[in-house]
This record gives C-alpha cells, sequence and structure tokens, in this order.
DNA sequence: CCGTTCACG
DNA sequence: ACGTACGTGAACGGG
C-alpha cells in the first residue's frame, strides 16, 4: 500500500504538479478532521487514501502525512485544488505548509465572475457536461445525514477520485482560457497570493471577549422583554413580532395605523423605510417595532451567536474570507461573517468591544479614506475632484457647494448630507427617484440636483455612458486593473431588469477597482511582516486589522500607511489620485473608530 | 428552500 | 408609466 502512493507521489515529482483533495469531517476548515485524501496526476487516473473513516481499512494517518508533507511543500510541484485554500488550512493544522498552489475555483472566478457560481457541480456541468455524485448522495440529508468519516470507503473513493479528476480537467481548459483570455496576470497577481494570505488571517483569528457578550445578551434581553410588553399592551394581544405576516395584520388590520402597503411579492410592508415613515403619523407602534428588530438583531446575530464561533482552544473566532463569492471581485466572509459587525447605533458600538486584542498586544485599524471616490475621479478622469483630492479638500462639501452654489466655507450640515448622498448614489448608478426617495426631497429636486452635479462633473456623465455602451456590446466591465465582471442582463427587454444591471456595470468597476487596491496593500504588507510578530487579522472592504505587540505599534503604524498608500503607484497602474489612509489603535475594536 | 429584514462597506 | 440606489451573509418565518 504504501509503494503504492510512493508511485503516485514519484509521478508528481516527474510531472511537476499534482491534483489533492482533502476529505473531512466538517465544512468549516478550522474544526476539519482529515477523512481521506484523493491525488490525480494523470487525467483519466485519481486516488484515494482512506485515513480516518471509521469503519473500514484506513492507513495510518501520521505515516499518510510524514510521506505526503515533502511533496506538498516542494516549490517546484504544483499543488492543484478546487477551493485550496480549505485543504491548506486542513493540512496546516495537520503540521504541513502547502506551498505553490493552484486553484480552479478562483480561474474561474477570473474568466467567468457574474456568469456562473464556481462551485465544483456548476463547473463540471458547464465545462466537461458531466454531473457529478453528489456530496449529499453519500451523507443523506436532514435526520438521516451522516458526518463522511461514516461513509463507506468504497463510495468514497469513487467521489473524492472523481474530484480529483474533475479538478485536472478544469484546470487544463482554464488555464488555456487565462490565457487566451488575457487574464492570466489577474489570476496570478490578485487571487493566487492571497490563497495563503487569508488562510493565515483565518487560522490565527480574533480575541472575542465571551463574557462581555454574555452580559450585553442579558443586556439586550431585558431591552426586549420591555419592549415586547409595551408592544404587546398597545396591539391588545400577543404575536410574533418577528413574523411580518402577524405584524403586518396588527399594523394594518388590527390598528389601522396606515392605508395598507404591499412588497412587491404582495405580502404586507413592514421594512424600516415603511415603519420610519409611519412613526412621522404619531403612533408609537412603529417606532417600538424598530426598536425591538434593532435589539433582536444585535442579540440573535451578534451576541449569542458570536459567542458559539468562539474556538475554545485559541479563545479566538476564526471566519472564512470567500474569494470567489461576489462579482466585482471583493472578497465575502461567513462563518461568522466578520464584515458586517454592528458600528452605526450605539448599542452596535458594544458589540465590537468585545473584539480584543490579546495581553501585551494592541489593535491597529488602517482603513482607506473614500477610496471609491477617488477611483472614480480616475477611473473617469473627473478633473475638479482629482483636483480636490490633490488638495485634500472634503469631498462632499466641494460637491455641496457646486450643486448647491455656494461658497464651500458656507456649507451647512444638510446641504453636506445631501451632497455625500449623492456621492453614493454617483457610485451606485444613481437614478433620480432613488436619490430623491434616500434624501426624502421632490422627484423635481433630485432631478435638478443631478443635473447640476452633472454639469460640473460632466467627465462623470461620459463615464456612465461609455461604461454601459461597452456592456451593452461586450456583456461585461472591465476595472482598472483588467478584471472582469459579467453582467447578465444588460440587454434584457424588461426595464426594470435592464436598469438593475446598468447599475451594476456602473458600479462594478469602482467597486472592482477599490478592491484590488486592497488586495495589492495585503500582498504587499504581507511580504513586509510576515517574518514579525504583527499579524494581520481581518478585511473589511477599505479597512485592515492587525494585532501588533505594544512597543511595535507606532513605527508598525506607519509601516501599514505607507505601504498601503504606495500601492498607487504599482506596475500595473499609477493614479493620478493620492491615496490617503487613516490609522487607529486600541485594545479593542469598539474604539478603534 | 425562498422571501423578508437588516447588519456592514 | 415604470419604481431600484451597489456589493455581501445571517436569522427567521412559513410553506
Amino acid at each position: 500500500m504504501k509503494n503504492e502512493i510512493d508511485k503516485w507521489l514519484k509521478e508528481a515529482e516527474e510531472n511537476g504538479e499534482i491534483v489533492i483533495d482533502t476529505e473531512t469531517t466538517s465544512l468549516n476548515p478550522h474544526l476539519a478532521d482529515l477523512v481521506g485524501i484523493s491525488l490525480s496526476t494523470k487525467i483519466g487516473r485519481a486516488c484515494y487514501i482512506p485515513i480516518g473513516h471509521k469503519n473500514g481499512q484506513c492507513l495510518n494517518q501520521e505515516k499518510v502525512i510524514k510521506r505526503l508533507k515533502p511533496i506538498l511543500e516542494d516549490k517546484s510541484i504544483k499543488k492543484i485544488g478546487q477551493n485550496i485554500k480549505f485543504d491548506f488550512i486542513v493540512l496546516r493544522n495537520r503540521g504541513i505548509k502547502m506551498n505553490s498552489m493552484e486553484d480552479t475555483m478562483l480561474m474561474s472566478y477570473v474568466l467567468d465572475a457574474g456568469k456562473n457560481r464556481h462551485n465544483m457541480d456548476t463547473l463540471s456541468e458547464i465545462h466537461l457536461n458531466h454531473k457529478t455524485i453528489a456530496f449529499k448522495d453519500l451523507v443523506g440529508s436532514g435526520k438521516k445525514e451522516i458526518n463522511f468519516s461514516e461513509v463507506e470507503i468504497n463510495k468514497a473513493m469513487l467521489y473524492a477520485a472523481e474530484d480529483a479528476d474533475i479538478t485536472y480537467r478544469l484546470y487544463k481548459i482554464f488555464q488555456k482560457n487565462l490565457k487566451l483570455e488575457k487574464l492570466i496576470n489577474i489570476y496570478e497577481l490578485f487571487e493566487k497570493p492571497l490563497i495563503e494570505i487569508l488562510a493565515n488571517m483565518e487560522i490565527i483569528g480574533i480575541k472575542v471577549d465571551s463574557n462581555f457578550l454574555e452580559n450585553l445578551s442579558i443586556k439586550f434581553d431585558k431591552k426586549i422583554k420591555n419592549l415586547e410588553s409595551e408592544i404587546y399592551k398597545l396591539a391588545n394581544k400577543e404575536f410574533n413580532i418577528a413574523s411580518p405576516k402577524q405584524l403586518g395584520a396588527i399594523i394594518y388590520n388590527d390598528l389601522k395605523i396606515a392605508v395598507l402597503k404591499r412588497t412587491k411579492k404582495g405580502s404586507f410592508a413592514t421594512s424600516a423605510s415603511v415603519l420610519e415613515d409611519l412613526t412621522f403619523k404619531g403612533h408609537k407602534f412603529p417606532k417600538l417595532i424598530l426598536d425591538w428588530r434593532q435589539v433582536s438583531k444585535l442579540k440573535n446575530t451578534y451576541s449569542d451567536s458570536l459567542r458559539e464561533h468562539i474556538n475554545p482552544k485559541t479563545n479566538r473566532v476564526h471566519t472564512s474570507f470567500l474569494l470567489a463569492a461576489t462579482t466585482t471581485g471583493r472578497l465575502a466572509s461567513s462563518d461568522p461573517n466578520l464584515q458586517n459587525i454592528p458600528i452605526k447605533s450605539e448599542d452596535g458600538k458594544e458589540i465590537r468591544k468585545a473584539f480584543i486584542a490579546e495581553k501585551g498586544f494592541t489593535l491597529i485599524s488602517a482603513d482607506y479614506n473614500q477610496i471609491e471616490m477617488r477611483i472614480l475621479a480616475d477611473l473617469a478622469d473627473v478633473k475638479e475632484l482629482k483636483k480636490a483630492f490633490k488638495k485634500n479638500e472634503d469631498i462632499h462639501s466641494l460637491t455641496a457647494s457646486q450643486v448647491f452654489n455656494v461658497d464651500i466655507n458656507e456649507v451647512n450640515q444638510d446641504i453636506r448630507r445631501k451632497a455625500k448622498a449623492i456621492n453614493f448614489g454617483i457610485i451606485y448608478g444613481i437614478s433620480q427617484y432613488g436619490l430623491a426617495k434616500q434624501i426624502m426631497v421632490s422627484n423635481n429636486e433630485a432631478e435638478s440636483f443631478l443635473n447640476s452635479y452633472f454639469l460640473k462633473f460632466p467627465e462623470i456623465k461620459d463615464y456612465m455612458n461609455k461604461t454601459i455602451k461597452f456592456c451593452r456590446r461586450t456583456g461585461y466591465v472591465n476595472n482598472i486593473f483588467g478584471r472582469r465582471s459579467y453582467i447578465s442582463g444588460i440587454n434584457d427587454k424588461n426595464y426594470n431588469v435592464r436598469n438593475f444591471q446598468e447599475r451594476a456595470a456602473i458600479n462594478a468597476p469602482i467597486q472592482g477597482s477599490a478592491s484590488e487596491i486592497m488586495r495589492l496593500a495585503m500582498i504587499r504588507l504581507n511580504k513586509k511582516i510576515k517574518n514579525m510578530k504583527i499579524k494581520m487579522l481581518l478585511q473589511i472592504h477599505d479597512e485592515l486589522i492587525f494585532e501588533a505587540p505594544n512597543n511595535e505599534v507606532k513605527n508598525l503604524c506607519k509601516l501599514i500607511q505607507e505601504e498601503m498608500i504606495s500601492v498607487k503607484d504599482s506596475d500595473l497602474h499609477s493614479f493620478a489620485t493620492p491615496l490617503t489612509v487613516d490609522i487607529n489603535t486600541g485594545d479593542n475594536w469598539g474604539i478603534l473608530h
């Protein structure tokens, strides 16, 4: 049996590449134990090494790991996988530091973001016209679902070997296509380096104070109970507040607070924006619901759930960063999502205080200031915007003075707020209707704001028209660095679908270019700090969180800031607009802003 | 398993 | 006349 493995590894050395796929006890790589490993060195042929099945004859785990390690750590041998960051983390927890990794999921993402998903079942059907053995067929579903370690070895072998073979076939196809489409650089420079960087961030995790969260839960629970009794009193009955159906019946049928409003699909409309309108009618009920919703959200999604994600061995939370989830190049985060931790409300900010630095360490937050507006200035070559950023002016105040025709020193809070909403709207692909709703002015007013906006910044209108035109012709848009986002439905005959896609087309290059800048910054920073005590912990789109030894904080802040700003001038693109980075430090995430 | 709601950038 | 701001993930209800 051992000679058998040696044969595969020898072929890997000869070919300079090997496909690897790990089967484990969990889809969460931080909790997963190895059950088996499949390998392929030639199309149409793959093997399965069972090492953790509960039933049947397995090979000795330690011996297999020891035998595989030198090959997986040999830089001259490519390791090819589908979502290989998962396998990297699983193997890293067993002492193997895999390198020279290739990932078919990321190749597909670079080629086809926005066109289809990038899981193997989808890719196999699209590119190989082959329906794979489903994971569900092996483990079942619902009550009868079993763990992968309980799957019969013979069945697991067929499944795992198929996956390795399909991965190899996909790799060959994508390799060719990336060159053909001239997208190989995006894959090499923006995707591959992130695999190990993100894996290490996930493995390190961030420390979370469980007791602090528990106390918050108790505090939130009291608030919820108080609100509930008030709500039931006004409703004259008890009901499930979390059910829009029941809530709508109370609002529109029992209390008759307002004329019936429905969602697109016909159910009662009870969203925050609707309830906010109703609070203006002087009734106490909608406000109570809004408060209840907010506190319930904080308790259910954060103070309760976050505690369950704390790894008892590390006292830290280990998220998963998703590299191939968005259509624009942004990352996503899950299990738990650490990119949407509350900040806007006072109660919400409390959650952030639970994220703390290790003793003797400090958290450092570094965020790009106004990165999307800066990219827009560059992307659309907006003279006035570029000038303003070079002079380090407040961009919303400038917009306000231009749109509302007042001196920049006479901009008040109200028109600055409106100007800020316009700037956001521009990035999202504005409509007068959307703007009107957002800042609560009439359609006509919103229209006149936009007219004077485009008069002052005519290049932005040109960019929008040009982008949509390009997208209609090609079906996709490019960002500054050449990443492609497919926009399906840009030529749809349905007006609403089409408009929606047009806004997405305008937004994708802006959001996407910003995400690329952050990727470059992470890669540069990683090179600088990889042998230091400071650790990169989180990325929240335009912000990075680090944990650094107290006595090094001052110097490291400078280093981080310099590296992030210097991305402005890379071999790939040079910005005329300067980047600025705000730095904050503290012993918890709550005081970083 | 989908729709609704809401947390973030 | 139409009626949505762009990109996500998680929790929950209800069929």
